[in-house]
RNA sequence: GCGGAAGUGGCUCAGUGGUAGAGCAUCGCCUUGCCAAGGCGAGGGUCGCGGGUUCAAAUCCCGUCUUCCGCUCCA
């Protein structure tokens, strides 16, 4: 299992790299942890799935607006979220086995004992005053505790004293909320209606890993769904199977695919209730997408650390309420992951084996491929046309080197779904042939009509 | 961060002290012409990085970085 494990792994990164999909990040030095860099092919597939979210997320609604906020954001937005507060965790070590533990988890394990709240300094005390035991070897040896900020610190401006701290943001749905009166009173929204945005987001992740899964810089598409108090659990249901469906209209397997449903204690300090959507990957089911009912939370701690008024009007009960709000949550970059383990396929074809990345089209970096049969005049000539014609609607690649099987393998690989190979009755018919990735079929299709039959297969 | 394994051309790897190799891939020319690897030729590696031992280091020693597998966390 670990073995297969790593090797289907293994192929899907070498793939990656070979092809242009995604690299290591800063390479030439010696490679930086933890952080990857898209290539030419990486760079249109994760174009392509961020705008089919947001199409799907907001041109497609008229209960959805977009934005796109600020990474840098006043200091008070995370006191006012809970994260500079509840985005810690307390660490403590055995010096005998060096083993590392969260400081509230021991206590809680060993003592049953609740201790939310709890200083470092009193979790320290906790944990040697009762002289707690390892659970790895059984020794009393521990450091002391220790807090790990996972946001990411940095100083606004040339001078570096505390005054000028900001963090990067740990989550792009603080900048909705702080923006949500602006909206409000910009775009004529009623309730329900939803802020979408896509963004990085950066974590210090204590343990990163698994190539893309889990970066300590990502990208994340958020939607904060506001609705009446009350409406949030039907919503919640919505949303939640409206992340099923997403992937599913990508071509993901559905029995890769599952609901979890978080326990009380793994709750967020926000959240009411929390589902993954999870997927099979690899390694193991691993959370996909997340969606949370933070309540209204962050809008009534941003109304008392700002002191603003960020209501909304119900003219139905002729009352101002603080609305609540629902948070599909999805890693851009994840979500590449995903389609890119899903999609990978291999086919023994007459003892040789064959990779096919079964993308869907909506996705694929490239839509179809042109291949001209010869290099002979005037078939290159015409086929340059075609490919001339082709990329003003479709993003499409030439290429008229090496054999055509082993042309039609390279588009396989990319998870090009359509191929189109010009040969020389092409000059005489005026059809060229046009291959389909999965079925392998073929049809001869008239020039002047390659565009309606694309349109036709592609639906877009 | 801790424990284990590994790092040699784009990829997969061989090479355990004597001035870097193969297959595939890439590029050029020729050939073929509908499901990869026919011929000829070319480019490409300070052997992860830094230091040490040695007349001599990919090879031995130390440090460091990165990746993978386990342990603690998260979207």
């Amino acid at each position: 299992m670990a073995e297969n494990v790593e090797k289907t792994m293994n192929k899907i990164v070498s793939l990656c790299k070979r092809r242009g999909f995604i690299f290591q990040g800063s390479e030439i030095y010696g490679g930086l942890a933890n952080t990857w860099d898209y290539g030419p092919l990486g760079a249109e597939l994760k174009r392509n799935v961020k705008d089919y979210w947001w199409k799907k997320v907001v041109h497609e609604r008229d209960d959805v607006v977009g934005l796109d906020s600020a990474i840098l954001m006043h200091p008070r937005t995370w006191q006012a979220s809970g994260h500079l507060e509840g985005f810690n965790d307390a660490l403590i070590d055995c010096k005998q086995c060096k083993s590392r533990f969260r400081a509230d988890h021991l206590i809680e394990d060993s003592l049953n004992m609740k201790v939310e709240g709890k200083s470092v300094q009193e979790l320290t005390e906790i944990i040697h005053g009762n002289e707690i035991k390892c659970p790895t070897c059984g020794m009393v040896a521990w450091t002391e505790a220790r807090v790990f900020n996972l946001m990411f610190k940095t100083f606004q401006g040339v001078t570096e004293d505390s005054s000028s701290i900001v963090y990067l943001r740990p989550e792009t749905a603080q900048g909705i909320f702080i923006n949500f009166k602006n909206v409000l009173d910009s775009s004529r929204m009623k309730l329900p209606f939803g802020i979408a945005q896509i963004g990085k987001s950066f974590r210090n992740e204590i343990t990163p890993g698994n190539f893309i899964f889990r970066t300590r810089e990502f990208e994340q598409m958020e939607l904060e769904f506001f609705v009446k108090p009350g409406e949030d659990e039907k919503w919640f249901e919505y949303w939640r199977q409206f992340m099923m469906d997403f992937f599913v209209s990508l071509g993901v397997k559905k029995e890769n695919l599952r609901f979890r449903d978080h326990s009380p204690e793994e709750l967020s300090h926000y959240s009411k209730a929390t589902t993954d959507l999870e997927y099979k990957f690899p390694f193991g089911w691993g959370e996909l997408w997340g969606t949370a009912n933070r309540t209204d939370y962050d809008l009534s701690r941003h109304i008392e650390y700002s002191g603003k008024t960020l209501t909304y009007f119900d003219p139905e009960e002729n009352k101002h309420i603080v609305p609540y709000v629902v948070e599909p949550s999805l890693g851009a970059d994840r979500a590449i992951l995903v389609l890119l383990c899903d999609a990978y396929d291999e086919e023994e074809v007459q003892g040789e084996t064959r990779v096919v990345l079964r993308l869907s089209p909506v996705i694929a970096p490239i839509k179809c491929a042109i291949l001209p049969l010869s290099r002979k005049e005037p078939l290159e000539e015409l086929a340059r046309k075609i490919y001339g014609d082709l990329r003003k609607h479709y993003h499409a690649e030439y290429d008229n080197t090496g054999s055509i099987g082993k042309r039609y393998r390279r588009q396989d690989e990319i998870g090009t779904p359509f191929a189109i190979t010009v040969d020389f009755e092409s000059l005489e018919d005026n059809k060229v042939t046009i291959r389909d990735r999965d079925t392998m079929k073929q049809d001869r299709v008239e020039i002047d009509k390659i565009k309606d039959y694309l349109k036709d297969k592609l639906g877009f």
